[in-house]
DNA sequence: TTAAATTCTGGCCATGTGGCCAGAAAATAA
DNA sequence: TTATTTTCTGGCCACATGGCCAGAATTTAA
C-alpha cells in the first residue's frame, strides 16, 4: 500500500526527517515544471536536477527510481484536483447541476494549474512499462467513470435524464473535458470559460429527455 | 510540396524504381505494426528493420530520416481513413444525416484498420521535434475542426441545429470520436457499434433545438 | 569536541539510439 | 560477357539515458 515498507512491518507511512520531506516536494515539483516544460521524454533526471540546482544523485537517493518520481507526481497533482473539485460537485441538489459544476469546477482548476495539468497529462498518456504497457492508459480514468456513470443513473433514475449508455456517456464527457483542457493548452487565447460553458450546455442537452424533432 | 525536389527542380513527385517503391511500402507496413505492437518510443529502426527482415541501413538507404519515415506513415493513414469515409459523409441529405454517417463510418474503419489507427494514434501524440514541440498534436485536427465547423453551419442555417459554438462543438465530436478508438483498444471486447450509435445519439440531441425541459 | 549517521557530489557504466559508411551483392546497361 | 549503377549488409560512431557508487560534506548524536 505504502511505496516503503517500514522494519517493524506497519503499514504506516514512512517516517522521514525534514530535509527529506523538503527535497522530495521539490524534486516532484522541479519534475512538474520540466514535463511541462519539455515533455516527457525529455524530462531526464538530468534536466530535472539541473532545474532543482542539485546534483543527480539526489534524486536517486530519495526515490527509488524514476518511476517512483513519475507516480508521486501523479498521485500529488491527482489528489490536489480531487480535493478541489468533487466537493463542489457533490453538493449541488440536481444532477443537472452536478453535471454542470463537475465541467465548470474542472476548467477553473485548469485555469490555476496549468503546468500541473499538462504534467499529469504527459505521464498519462506517455509514460510507458518496459514491456511497452501504458502505466496510466485510459484505463487510469477507470474511478471517473465510475462516479460519472453513477451520475448519471441517478439523474435517470429520477427522471431528469433520458436513457442511455452510461459508460458511453462517461467515457465521452471525460475526452470533452481532456480536449478542452488539450486545446486550451495548445491555443492559450482560447476563452476556457466559453469553452467549459458551451462543453456544459452540450452535455446538458445530450443527457436531457427530448422530444423527437420536427 | 513533395518531400523530395528533383533535379530540374519540377514539382513532380520523385520517379522511382520497382523495387524502391516496395521498399518503401514494405517499411512503411513494418513501422505501423512496430508502432502499433510496441509503442512510439520502442519503435526504433533497428525494430522496425528486424520486423521488415532487414538490415537497419536499408531504412536510411530509403528514407531520408526516421522523421520521414514517420511523415510517409501519417500520410498515408491520413489518406486512406479519409478516403474511406468523407465519401460517405457527403453523400448524405442532411445535416444531422452527416453527423451520424461521420460518426458511424468511422467506427465501421477502426473495426478494420485497428493497427493503422493505433500508429497514427502513436504519432499524433508522442512525434516531437527535437524542441519538444509536438509534430502533429492537436493542429493537426484543424482541417477536421474547419470541416465540421462547416458542417453544423448548414444545420444551424437550415434550423436542423440550436445556436452553438461550433469550434468547442468540433473539439468535442472529434475527442468523443478519438476516446471512442482509445477504450476500444484498451478494452477490445467493448461494443464498438453500440459505442457510435451511443456516441452518435449523443451528439445528435446536443445539437438538435430543444425546448427548455420540465 | 568527537563520533556516527545522513545527505550530497561528481563521475563512471552499460545500454540503446539514429545516422553514417565502406565494401559486398545484385540488378541493369552496354 | 563486361561495365556500371542500384541496392543492401554489417558494423561503427557520438550521444543521451537511468542507475550506481566511493568518497566528501553536512547534520545530528553522544
Amino acid at each position: 500500500m505504502w511505496p516503503e515498507n517500514n522494519s517493524d512491518g506497519q503499514e504506516t507511512p514512512p517516517r522521514r526527517s525534514f530535509i527529506e520531506e523538503a527535497r522530495r516536494a521539490q524534486i516532484i515539483g522541479a519534475a512538474i515544471t520540466t514535463i511541462a516544460e519539455t515533455g516527457f521524454d525529455a524530462a531526464s533526471l538530468a534536466q530535472i536536477a539541473a532545474r532543482a540546482g542539485i546534483s543527480k544523485g539526489v534524486i536517486s537517493y530519495h526515490f527509488a527510481g524514476k518511476d517512483e518520481l513519475m507516480e508521486q507526481v501523479v498521485t500529488q497533482v491527482y489528489t490536489s484536483v480531487t480535493e478541489s473539485t468533487l466537493p463542489r460537485v457533490l453538493e449541488q441538489e440536481s444532477a443537472i447541476a452536478m453535471l454542470r459544476t463537475h465541467i465548470l469546477t474542472i476548467a477553473a482548476y485548469m485555469r490555476d494549474h496549468r503546468e500541473q495539468l499538462m504534467a499529469l497529462r504527459e505521464i498519462f498518456t506517455k509514460f510507458r512499462t518496459p514491456e511497452g504497457r501504458p502505466h496510466y492508459g485510459i484505463t487510469a480514468n477507470e474511478g471517473i467513470y465510475e462516479a460519472l456513470e453513477g451520475l448519471y443513473r441517478a439523474g435517470q433514475d429520477s427522471g431528469e435524464f433520458r436513457p442511455f449508455d452510461t459508460r458511453v456517456m462517461a467515457v465521452s464527457q471525460q475526452a470533452g473535458i481532456d480536449s478542452m483542457f488539450d486545446y486550451w493548452a495548445t491555443h492559450p487565447d482560447h476563452d476556457l470559460d466559453i469553452h467549459a460553458r458551451e462543453l456544459a450546455d452540450l452535455f446538458e442537452y445530450a443527457v436531457r429527455p427530448q422530444s423527437p424533432g420536427p
